[in-house]
DNA sequence: TATAATCCCGACCGAATAGGTTGGGTATTG
DNA sequence: CAATACCCAACCTATTCGGTCGGGATTATA
């Protein structure tokens, strides 16, 4: 198992889709500058996220990518699989006679878990919160 | 985060001398053959578990290795911190004004605790259960 | 119709690191 | 002294991560 920025940075991006995305595209310039993210690299990200019909894209100016599902039905996992990164803790392909096999397939679990019942409309929700929170401490 | 062969090797071998390190030093050839794990690499991963204080070493003929401390006060987070994994998802440093960052300090937290209270000695049991359970339906 | 904006794609690259080896030590037992 | 074992630094190879490059194809707009 590893987790690395490129999960990291889809999730990001995604995130950042889901909140701007109300109406029509949003070209991935735009993302790459909010979230500092080098262009070209998330471009080759959201082929991946493409493929796997997580977004679709529009061609042509003013074009870009919208979420395909709504942010409720997509999950973090999703998004981390979709750009290739195992989510898997065992990689000893089924019987490696490991003392510890149990363990991990266990940790597998958690972790698979933990990651596919968190949406991108969850998080941008918390995040909102956490935005409106902020805002009125600094009224204060 | 990662999880590579290198923790699951450290786990596996320190549960192997959990098993047999009753009495008297364990070398690590025996362990190396036992665990089908290459000898050499076994003993760089070791020099990592001494410096750590996990394990004692005896040199000389009949020498080996041994469990510092009880089975039951060694958890598995610890024996991969010291074979070198980090266990953390975030890797950002500090604030990297993510949009994500909760979600990746979530995430290592359910796993760091997951590891952290899991013991040695657990496992041996869990271990012992199933030979066990195996043994007696093969009578049957 | 030209041009700019945008997605699309394969190929490449440098640095890090995982897993592993080699070749030398030093200590202890018999 | 020889065999067994720990100790250690240096090296090697393959993978992959984050990122770039150079070229398409497609669409909106001036």
């Amino acid at each position: 198992m590893r987790l690395t920025t490129r999960g990291r940075y889809a999730v990001t991006a995604m995130l950042d889709l889901a909140m701007h995305g109300g109406e029509g595209p949003v070209c991935l310039n735009e993302i790459a500058r909010r979230r500092d993210i080098s262009p070209a690299y998330l471009e080759r990200l959201f082929r991946n996220l493409r493929r796997r019909g997580l977004v679709c894209s529009t061609r042509g100016a003013h074009g870009g990518y919208q979420l395909c599902r709504c942010a409720g039905e997509i999950s973090v996992a999703e998004v981390i699989a979709a750009v290739d990164e195992s989510l898997d803790a065992t990689a000893c392909d089924g019987d490696c006679g490991g003392l510890t096999h149990d363990l991990w397939e266990e940790l597998t679990q958690h972790v698979r878990r933990f990651l596919e019942t968190k949406t991108l409309a969850e998080l941008c929700e918390a995040r909102q919160r956490e935005d409106a929170a902020r805002e009125l401490r600094e009224e204060a």
